[in-house]
DNA sequence: TCCATGTTTCCATTATTATCGAAATGTCGA
DNA sequence: TCGACATTTCGATAATAATGGAAACATGGA
């Protein structure tokens, strides 16, 4: 993952609403929820939840797939690993007593998909 | 660290000069590097650096001391676990398989210092 | 085909964040 | 105390992000 990727992944959470609706998948596996269901939960504008789940789309972090009317997301677990990864690279790379006990799986390289990288 | 603390750091991240900062500091220890060290590196003017290393100080990612006449600043360990464990929890604890190798490592349950909480 | 339902796009408005020169502040040495 | 140096704050301006109603689009059932 580049770095401007991992900017992206970091502004999307960054969002009292988009940190809720990536806290509410996390509670959904890979079934996911419906787009209506999350702005209901959440208590957001139709139009408000859009904007702001694309921005998380956008930044890999969840998947989207129709399912007749509805339009189910769920979080990418490909797309979290790349992130916490890049994230843990830094900090455990550089100054492994700042990861404390995450420090230990740090070894693991950052992985290289053949062609699919935005 | 609570939800509103755990933005701060994300939008603190989720800049290319500040992460480029938090890169950087992340080579110099706790010995850390002076503003004016980091300015020049990253070429960035004076005031535009202090703006965004606020930004990371209060978010609780970077320490600072003044050493003479210069303002040393270096990476806060303990932020940076709080924020790290923040994310982990979120993710390993709803859905584990998001974090791959990371799983093994999550039991440890969130801290709690007696009242240094913001 | 027509309608109800679910979702996204459009777009105007508002709010927040970034930029950086100039002025102010803090520190040291002479 | 003065002057050089290091950094931060101020403040005006520019850039980017968020909000949400209304319109458009997609799907499935009758």
């Amino acid at each position: 993952m580049e770095e401007h990727q991992a900017i992206r992944a970091l502004s999307a959470l960054a969002h009292e609403s988009r940190l809720r609706i990536f806290r509410l998948l996390t509670r959904h596996g890979t079934e996911g929820l419906a787009a209506g269901k999350i702005a209901e939960q959440l208590e957001l504008p139709a139009a408000t939840l859009s904007f702001h789940i694309k921005e998380l789309s956008n930044a890999g972090l969840v998947l989207d797939r129709r399912e007749g009317r509805s339009v189910l997301y769920s979080l990418n677990a490909d797309g979290m690993q790349n992130f916490l990864s890049f994230l843990l690279d830094d900090c455990c790379g550089g100054q492994p007593e700042l990861c404390g006990p995450l420090y230990q799986l740090k070894p693991k390289p950052r992985r290289k998909r053949a062609s699919k990288e935005a």
